[in-house]
This record gives structure tokens, sequence and C-alpha cells, in this order.
DNA sequence: TGCACGATCTCG
DNA sequence: GAGATCGTGCAT
């Protein structure tokens, strides 16, 4: 007897293991499961933005390696976490080969909009930093098996890089 | 050791 | 339109 099952599959590391531009559409629609207190939490993911490589004068790694950068130069699958504002802490998930400082900022889950907000929901904090979406059990994303139509726009918050940057759109928006 | 500032949000 | 609030990077 055959039973069809749908399974709700974990993305392992080889999914962002490539580069940050061919993820983000693919993050669209897909689910984040958070584990807060021993409670599983689920939410589909929106709204992304991709900061690209040290030429990037928007992304973090512009400024080279540092403490902070240090985990955008490790291969794809960790997470980069940071405190902006003196408030606010934002999920990126590090993308592409070791040595190339990519990473894709989680802006907006259904129903939670903006990165600042996302953080607080999720309870982010600096022990985040570096988890392996692979193998954590506090914090990983699964497939929804799902084709989404999505629309891309420009970064935000990002005015103080030059005008080529700026211009980028590379911020995905589910449709 | 100090300082300017930021991938934001909320309130008025 | 301004304030909250603090770690980071770079100048001193």
């Amino acid at each position: 007897m055959k039973s069809k099952v749908i399974l709700m599959k974990r993305l392992t590391n080889t999914f962002f293991q490539r580069e940050a531009l061919d993820i983000a559409p693919l993050l669209l629609g897909k689910k984040l499961i958070r584990v807060i207190e021993g409670v599983k939490r689920e939410y589909l993911i929106t709204e992304v933005e991709v900061y690209l490589g040290e030429e990037d004068a928007a992304c973090h790694a512009s400024k080279g390696r540092t403490d902070r950068t240090e985990v955008m130069y490790a291969e794809g699958g960790l997470i980069y976490v940071y405190l902006i504002y003196g408030m606010y802490w934002m999920l990126n998930f590090v993308t592409g080969k070791e040595n190339h400082p990519q990473a894709i900022l989680i802006r907006a889950l259904e129903n939670i909009n903006g990165p600042g907000r996302v953080g607080k929901v999720l309870h982010l904090d600096k022990s985040l930093y570096g988890e392996d979406l692979a193998t954590s059990n506090r914090i990983w994303i699964e497939d929804k098996l799902q084709k989404v139509d999505f629309t891309t726009a420009p970064r935000i918050g990002i005015d103080y890089a030059s005008e080529v940057w700026r211009n980028k759109l590379w911020r995905f928006t589910i449709k």
C-alpha cells in the first residue's frame, strides 16, 4: 500500500552555498522555525535583502574582515546577527563560498514587517551569531514546496552608500 | 580611551 | 520629525 507524505524538509548547507542573489528569491515563502524556551514557532519569510561582497558599499563586509563580519567569510549556512541602533537584532543568513562574504537579511515575516520587529519576535541575541542552520535545534529553515511570485526594489536604510549600490534592486518581496 | 554612527521603530 | 540606546570600527 502506498501513501503520500508531505515532507517539510530542513534546508541543508548546500542550499546556502550558492550566490546570494540566486538564493534570495528562493527563500521567499519558506518556513522559518524558531524554538524559544522549548516552544516551536513557525513563520513564513516574506521579504529579504542581499548584501554582496566587499565591493558592495552597503555590505558590512565592505570594511573587510573584522570581529563582526568574520562569520560572513565562512561557507553559507550560518547565521549572522548584529545589533543596530543599540536596540534591534538583525537576522541574516550567510551565503556563498568560503571567503566570499555575503549575507541575506530577513526583513519581514508574514504579519511581521521590518527587520527590527523580526528580531524582537524571534528573541534574537548575540548567542545566535554563527549558529548553523543545518544542525541547530534553536533555529532553521524548512522548504514549503510552493512557488511564489515576487517583486524587487532598492534596499532600505543604506543612504550612506554610493549611488551604484543604493540603486541595486536587491530587495525581494513576496507578492 | 574616546567618539560618531548605524541594514530601525515608535510616538507625537 | 526626533529620540531611544549601545556595539563596532577607526581615530587619537
